[in-house]
DNA sequence: ATCCTAACAGTAATGATTCCTATTAGCAAA
DNA sequence: TTTGCTAATAGGAATCATTACTGTTAGGAT
């Protein structure tokens, strides 16, 4: 009477989001995979990222350079961004106080579904390499 | 001796920017301007973003819905995204407090450049219509 | 055993953005 | 004015992440 049926696939990506605090981008998570599924497609990737994202299992952290990132830890937490390699590091959540939160939905008419810290800028790796040198390798990174 | 030469449509690129607070996509730019310049390009659009950019005149606000936004006010803000029809609201700044990014910062090792609070959720006016209809294809499939 | 349907692979399509190439136009020195 | 240099530009091709489409497979239910 299971409605949604199991995949191991789908299984093996979220171990891997949830044992990873590299927010994974979904190439990443492709070739990752790759090794142990070698008819997996990107395809099949992108479509169980979706169906983990629609059933709240993990979370998008949002574009970096061009490529959308995950995240499998659902605790509220806040993120760094590398504006150079692309590096997400999570911070603790520090938001500004519910209150205030509350009174600007109040006054702005919005409804809000979550909120987020975000800071951007280099981070320890990248902080001595020359700025901007536009060889943003997040597979190095990320490998 | 000026080694900044002036360009019309950049000029007229910047004015707008600065007269809107819709925080708008390129296409967007390239839709206003057309009328004025009709052998406006797209390309030329992206080009004078990104020159703008480069020189600090605008910001990027990040992508939403697949497409670049950008915010002719430069003063420290955050913003409110609606998660169905993109429209993006200022939220006067009201972040974390200066030490605990700087405490974070010492902490992890990055170095901060820009930090935001982003807010998302519906706005006013699609709280009150079927909840994501127009964009969220797959969470419906997936529902 | 047979349906039913989710999961899947492979591939085409999409769409925002960037890149490339040739052309135009403004400024400066001769 | 004329020549030369270079930023600005248009137009279109290329890129690339992501989605859509199509046919196939496989596991649970009846």
């Amino acid at each position: 009477m299971n409605n949604v049926r199991q995949s191991k696939k789908r299984d093996a990506m979220l171990t891997l989001l949830r044992g990873t605090t590299c927010h994974p981008s979904a190439d990443w998570v492709y070739q990752q995979l790759k090794a142990e599924y070698p008819d997996l497609s990107l395809g099949t990737v992108y479509r169980n990222l979706n169906h983990l994202c629609g059933h709240g299992l993990i979370r998008r952290v949002g574009p970096v350079n061009g490529q959308e990132r995950y995240d499998g830890t659902l605790s509220p937490h806040s993120h760094f961004i590398c504006n150079r390699c692309g590096t997400i590091l999570d911070l603790p959540q520090q938001s500004p106080g519910q209150n205030w939160l509350e009174s600007a939905s109040v006054q702005y008419g919005f409804q809000a579904e979550s909120c987020e810290f975000i800071v951007r800028g280099l981070c320890r790796t990248c902080e001595d390499q020359q700025p901007y040198a536009q060889n943003s390798t997040l597979e190095e990174k990320l490998s």
